[in-house]
DNA sequence: TGTACATCAGTGAACGCGCGTTCACTGATGTAC
DNA sequence: TGTACATCAGTGAACGCGCGTTCACTGATGTAC
């Protein structure tokens, strides 16, 4: 019989990820303010202290569960949107759409962790910008492809300057050659996915919307043809 | 000299007032998880069990701050709604949906509060149903009257059955006049305007928007043509 | 108009509980020569 | 291959702090007759 050894690393790596489940299971039953390094302690048979040999303040356990949550959604509506052909502009937004309402639905702690009112004297760290990003970016890659197939004829010309409220560089960038005049088009869809979410999940909904999956589904329609085209 | 008596009643109402005004003070500063009693009976000079003869709980006074800001809030919606002419519905629709953001932006914690993430453990009792419902009502209204000054032709129409999935009695008493059809715009409308004063206050919007003022009047526009005509 | 009694605001002590973080330490595992 | 030293996981006690809620009580204010 041989034990099988670990290295030192393997060991802290299985650690690291022990604390992060238990910390979950608290982020699920009891939201973020019922994360305690304290409980989690006592869940995995250790002392509290023994906690700071791998995060050295609650904030970063925090921040580890964030970015955790938002890579997986990221992750998964990069997975639907590659899942449609890519000229089908309108089912990659569709697939996107949905895919984040799946994720949300399953995990709506972890959800509200990216969506909710922020955490007071948390601030996140610029670690959390880049995968924060994923889910835009494929949002915005699906429009801009969709504007990118237009005829020329059909492209919407306006003369406003945008330039003094919104930032184009930045916008540009992340809807590659769509017309500015949709900017704010594209802000409020990518807004309404997320808001409705948070509207349906926090319950402001209730007493209005019977089946949330088939009126989410709706919405995504409307939004296509609000943003797409 | 005189003192001048007032009544226990009176007395009464002043005290709640004071501990209100100790507690609002403490949620914008700290956040809802930073409205302690203790704290308040201290800063009042008082022995934190004498809160108990006004508040049996703290969830009570939680209740009581978010009655009141429903009610600011609905009151401010209220009045920019009646300062337009009727017939103006978009002139009603812009001012509504501006009085919103003013709000919001003048009492963030207030707004997080309403729309933010739920607290934990509490339970919102039928009371706040009626406040939390003049906002929505003011927008119901300028959207039905809206479609009610439209001419019959342009009426869009539609066989799609939406009763399954929407809940049709309550939202024609929301949206009186307004065809079935655009019901989900409706909700879009709303839930878009609360999604982007959240989506801006919690800070999602940071490198895309430089002035909200003016990007959120542009949303207002567009919601306006999507929703009202 | 005065007395008797009920109401109610506020006191002070206590119950029982939670938390994050620091620090000096033991003992096992890994590394360099 | 064996020894010396450094690294690191985990311990246990402590610091210093917070909270909501209950309960028996005093003393002043209001009410009914």
């Amino acid at each position: 019989m041989t034990i099988p050894k670990r290295s030192r690393a393997q060991l802290r790596a299985i650690q690291i990820d022990e604390i992060k489940r238990v910390a979950k299971v608290q982020l699920v039953t009891k939201g973020v303010s019922g994360v305690s390094l304290r409980e989690i302690a006592r869940d995995l048979g250790l002392v509290s202290s023994a906690l700071y040999r791998y995060f050295s303040t609650r904030d970063e356990l925090l921040t580890a569960l964030i970015l955790d949550a938002y890579n997986e959604l990221g992750e998964a509506v990069e997975k639907a949107d590659a899942s449609v052909v890519c000229d089908d502009t309108f089912g990659r937004w569709r697939a996107a759409c949905l895919a984040i309402r799946q994720w949300a639905s399953a995990h709506p702690h972890e959800y509200t962790l990216l969506y909710g009112t922020p955490l007071l004297d948390y601030h996140a760290p610029d670690q959390t910008i880049a995968p924060a990003s994923r889910v835009t970016l494929v949002l915005g890659r699906i429009v801009g492809d969709a504007h990118r197939r237009r005829p020329p004829s059909a492209i919407p010309t306006g003369n406003e300057d945008v330039t003094s409220w919104l930032n184009v560089s930045n916008l540009a960038q992340a809807l590659p050659g769509v017309p500015t005049l949709y900017y704010v088009r594209a802000l409020i869809a990518w807004s309404e996915i997320f808001g409705f979410l948070s509207f349906e999940l926090f319950g402001h909904f209730k007493g209005s919307i019977i089946d949330y999956e088939k009126a989410f589904s709706h919405v995504v329609e409307e939004l296509a043809n609000f943003v797409l085209y």
